[in-house]
DNA sequence: TCGTTGGTGAAGCATCTCTGAACTATTCTC
DNA sequence: GAGAATAGTTCAGAGATGCTTCACCAACGA
């Protein structure tokens, strides 16, 4: 294998800060430099690499579509490096660490609120900061290096650079207001349902078209307790995760499992990890495997 | 997150080669370099990082075992960095590229020999180089970036920056000689078996150890064949994975199945990949789908 | 057409990193 | 234990690298 060309950090920063920017200028303003020390280091990248990086477009440059994995890896090695330095500095001052944690809304509150409020209790020498978003956004942050780890939605294929470990099964039913009787699809609905757009929208809507269900859709919202209250008043009937559905009390009638929803904790595939992490982890498999058994049977 | 100290590849390089060699002065001339650089370049890397990565013992120094994590880290980069340059130098010259494959002896001769001379003949743009080790060398070597895949028993616990795709299990089974009947473990050997201190071996003894066989060698070998030859001899009992055991014909008797075998492929978890390394692995786990049923049943 | 905007090149300066040599501390050898 | 050999560090200087400022070019908009 010849010798290896000698990449800088600083370079990595540059092409991502390029690629997330609208303008070269702008991007050189967010790493901090002049716009033309971002031009050259750039094209210091591209020398050693010995590959052109970017098309001209006009008098401005786009990547290459065939130079994404390289934006990739460029992504991969900042959030390594930002693992390292948090290492370093939990090194240097002895502390616990900080621990950002990104969870969808139903891990958050339904399925792990009692083990984050007793994690945060137990482990004070731990700067806990937690972010809900959807699973997509919240994959994307922990790529990114700024979450460390998140719990969402196992994504369909494994991604590079991320390693997930399961948590638990939360199917995805399907509920009528109170005194509806079981029938088949064809009578269902009308819909209130997540917003058009979302993931999960994405996937009731073309599973309930599998099921032949017509789609007719009366009201949206992306907060599931809304949606819930809404089938109690009779508005619709609604998809949801089993264990949000169930969350609060009152009549809804579940007709049948739509589909299957797994949760995941996800973090960077990484050879530096913080202990807290793990002990997290842990912690939220122990309380799944005790909690999603009923769930896992009816 | 503050800003990210600005480490580089050739930082990473000297780390590893002091890590890797005995003393400095030779990991300096590795890395093609005055031993004064080399002694710099490390005191840059701790400065940057802040942190002290090494313990004085006498006049030499040594990785502090804390230090280890960035000893991880630097091995990860290089090889994700490797990779990059692979792909680069494919970008150049529009080649399909050279591909590093590490099999262990049985995947290599008895399962996947068909596939791998087909794909040979196939993919003549393809400069496809065996490397035939146990499965740990071959794990390192993967980690180290010398090799690309890797097809090996599959390790007990995920390895960090690695991620693996099961082809096939191939249970190690206990034989004796042709005319032997089954009896109780205590009437077992005596035995001829892989040396001491392969990882097979060790876990061959535990396990016959646990069901109370008593443990008398008379012979080692690490080639299977010599093992399965001896049986036939008589000269002992031994225990091998099926596969090994069945490949050439005569009269061995399977006295059980002794421990669990499961055969991956692994890659390291990179965001710049070859796609010749999948297209590799999907040709193992179709010849493994349909070869691996009977061996499944028995 | 002219002004504006996005990006690149050149000169100058600061910083970094290498080499070679001098230097210190430890270990070996007798 | 003296002296030599060894392991690693420090220092000074040469050369490379990277950044800023300023000048420049090309594309876009009015």
């Amino acid at each position: 294998m010849g010798a290896l060309p000698d990449l800088t950090i600083r370079q990595f920063e540059y092409l991502v800060a390029v690629a997330d920017a609208d303008t070269w200028a702008l991007a050189a303003d967010r790493v901090g430099v002049s716009g033309s020390a971002l031009s050259q280091g750039i094209a210091e990248l591209e020398r050693r690499l010995g590959v052109d990086l970017f098309d001209r477009d006009g008098r401005r440059r786009r990547l290459r579509t065939d130079a994404i994995p390289v934006l990739a890896h460029a992504r991969q090695v900042l959030a390594l490096t930002g693992d390292l330095a948090d290492w370093a500095e939990r090194m240097r001052t002895g502390s616990a660490g900080r621990l950002r944690l990104g969870m969808i809304d139903a891990a958050a509150i339904v399925h792990f609120g009692d083990q984050l409020r007793r994690f945060r209790a137990a482990r004070t020498d731990v700067e806990l900061r937690l972010r809900v978003e959807p699973s997509g956004p919240l994959l994307e942050l922990l790529i990114a290096g700024d979450l460390d780890v998140v719990v969402c939605v196992a994504p369909p294929e494994p991604i590079p650079g991320l390693r997930t470990t399961p948590l638990l099964i939360d199917d995805v039913a399907v509920y009528a207001p109170g005194k509806t009787r079981p029938s088949s699809p064809a009578t269902w609905g009308p819909w209130v349902l997540f917003p058009e757009g979302s993931h999960t929208r994405g996937a009731i809507t073309r599973e309930l078209r599998r099921l032949g269900a017509p789609i007719e859709v009366v009201a949206e919202s992306h907060q599931p307790d809304v949606l819930r209250e809404m089938v109690r008043l009779g508005t619709g009937w609604t998809a949801l995760p089993r264990a949000q559905a169930e969350h609060g009390t009152g009549n809804l009638v579940e007709v049948q499992t739509l589909l299957r929803r797994e949760l995941v904790a996800a973090v960077r595939d990484g050879t530096v990890r913080q202990p807290v992490v793990d002990d997290l982890i842990a912690a939220f498999t122990d309380a799944a495997k005790s909690t999603s058994r009923p769930s896992a049977l009816r």
